[in-house]
DNA sequence: TTGAAAGCGCTAACAC
DNA sequence: GTGTTAGCGCTTTCAA
């Protein structure tokens, strides 16, 4: 029977290189104080050993773990499962640890958040998460930094990282226009939140700015099949240009204009740059967030945010472009 | 100034309750011993104050954190957002937290591992990840329970769970022969694991046993735009039905035969199910693996082997099945 | 049935 | 420049 050695402790490397454990914790995390003679014998003792410091007893002992909690939503949209990966990956680089929970309803983001103060997280990011307030709320009581990401309907003193929605509404607006519509409508989510109202927002108030108003709108959840359902609704109200909340339902509106009339359509734009957008057979028009970015300054915030006991707040938008392509090529109408 | 007060610690709740913290302890853990009296007075202390347990000293104290380590690759596959999405659900329902990292390149696998090791997870999860090597010689020396999902290329005892991809393979080739195929071809991935290799390998074998041969093969990376170039090659073999590595494939196979022959194609297969073979403009056959049942079966491998210092290693297949759509239809073709 | 005390592995204040 | 010691918050023998 494989006698079960346990993992190399800071005491073994010590007695290896005749040191006390504490020169060893010292010369490990750079302390200037330490001889080079004897931090060169530590890190050899260390490395021959193959040592890794336990971080559950550093947490406990700094009160600080390294860990950051993470709560998502619906991973399944492309979008979110691909900021989740950027998010890991920043953090990684930070040398933080995700601890990733699934928040999408109310007692599920409550638990999340339960489980993530227990486990004595440095920080929070809630990406794109609905029942923010819960989460809030739970941070603010643990006093945990937490950033939001992609929504800020939080109070006043709560940091997030978003998109600047309304301006992508006015460019998406301004890109129709020079395309050659004369005629709108607005393809709406059914979420609430105010990223996406000030999609909508954005786009009218230009719109209205050029003279014109939109001349049909609706709604539907972001699922491909109930997109479609609607759909013919809103092609009917004969708009020349249609704005979409999100690439699933410009997708779904792109699909239904396809069978309903194949030879003429609406220009189409979406919203989130998905894969898919790229793929010849819908070469969508998007506007895309940059994730990238987006992600990059969650992390970095995240990362001054740990210790700063509630330091500062800080609130970062980003800016949005728009990616043209074929849906909105004034040819495509016909 | 906000006296920044700490998180309530077990010792307040024994004060509240004029009891000692080793009864608050064992009140909260259902130790038989506590009277029913006390029980409730500890109970109601601990509610009053909101005290939830400090998991990281408890982790350090008992030597089993109940964090899961998972090491998962390239989010923007909706299969593996899926899956992990699923795994992170059902890790929570049992109580344990998953700690992620991406490893998608061979030092990121191993950068990845290294972490999670420090962080005493009690088990680690690997999704389909490329690199099982390092995460299985890591998992090996620091004597943590390993379950590779999707992979089944590691030594002996090393546990796994997985679809049967060759039993997969021959279930599609079936299914095309019956909707009358009678020359086929196959698209591969750049993937050199042995679930991929079982597929193909199924599908031919089922297919020499029915007394036909491959007439066409090709391979592509998992990537739309790639496979879109190499898709004309492979359907200039003039094959009657293709069955396809993977849905990402098939959708690129679907589309370029939509461009050079818009009124007759062969009869397509994909592998995934992933949820735009369901949408119309697509309606792809495709090979689901349960991933549903994968998941729970992974986590409750996971959950038994947690303490149990390597007792045994179980090695699970779990049946796949078809979804049979409009790529497959007889009519499809002309 | 409950309390006192030790200790998980680490770091940091305080000696020297 | 390095060692000694205490303590992070918890659980769990061992005593009572």
């Amino acid at each position: 029977m494989d006698k079960l050695k346990k993992q190399v402790r800071s005491f073994e490397v010590a007695e290896l290189a005749n040191i006390s454990r504490s020169t060893v914790s010292r010369a490990l995390s750079g302390d200037p104080r330490i001889s080079e003679e004897t931090r060169a014998r530590v890190e050899a003792a260390a490395a021959k050993l193959g040592y890794q410091p336990n971080l559950i007893a550093r947490g406990l002992k700094n009160q600080s773990t390294g860990i950051v909690g993470v709560v998502v939503t619906d991973l399944d949209n492309p979008y979110h499962a691909h900021a989740l990966q950027l998010l890991i990956e920043k953090l990684g680089a930070k040398r933080l640890a995700p601890l990733v929970f699934v928040g999408d309803t109310a007692e599920g983001a409550e638990n999340a958040i339960a489980r993530l103060m227990s486990y004595q997280v440095d920080a929070v990011i809630a990406l794109a998460a609905p029942f923010s307030k819960q989460i809030v709320a739970a941070c603010r009581a643990g006093k945990k930094p937490l950033i939001l990401m992609n929504r800020y309907d939080g109070p006043d003193d709560v940091s997030f990282v978003c998109g600047d929605s309304h301006r992508a509404g006015s460019i998406v607006a301004d890109h129709l226009i020079e395309n050659g519509a004369t005629s709108f409508a607005y393809f709406a989510g059914d979420d609430t939140t105010s990223i996406s109202a000030d999609r909508e927002h954005g786009f009218t108030q230009r719109l209205a700015e050029k003279g014109f108003e939109l001349t049909g709108r609706a709604a539907s959840r972001y699922d491909h099949a109930q997109a479609m359902s609607v759909a013919p609704m809103l092609l009917a109200c004969g708009a020349e240009a249609i704005f979409c909340a999100n690439d699933t339902l410009a997708f779904a509106l792109l699909d239904a204009a396809r069978t309903m009339s194949p030879f003429g359509r609406p220009l189409i734009v979406g919203y989130d740059n998905s894969s898919l957008a790229a793929w010849p057979a819908y070469a969508l028009t998007s506007v895309d967030q940059n994730l990238e970015k987006m992600t990059s300054v969650t992390v970095e915030t995240a990362h001054a945010m740990v210790g700063d006991a509630h330091g500062g707040v800080s609130r970062i938008v980003i800016e949005p472009y728009l990616v043209a392509r074929g849906s909105t090529s004034p040819q495509s109408r016909t």
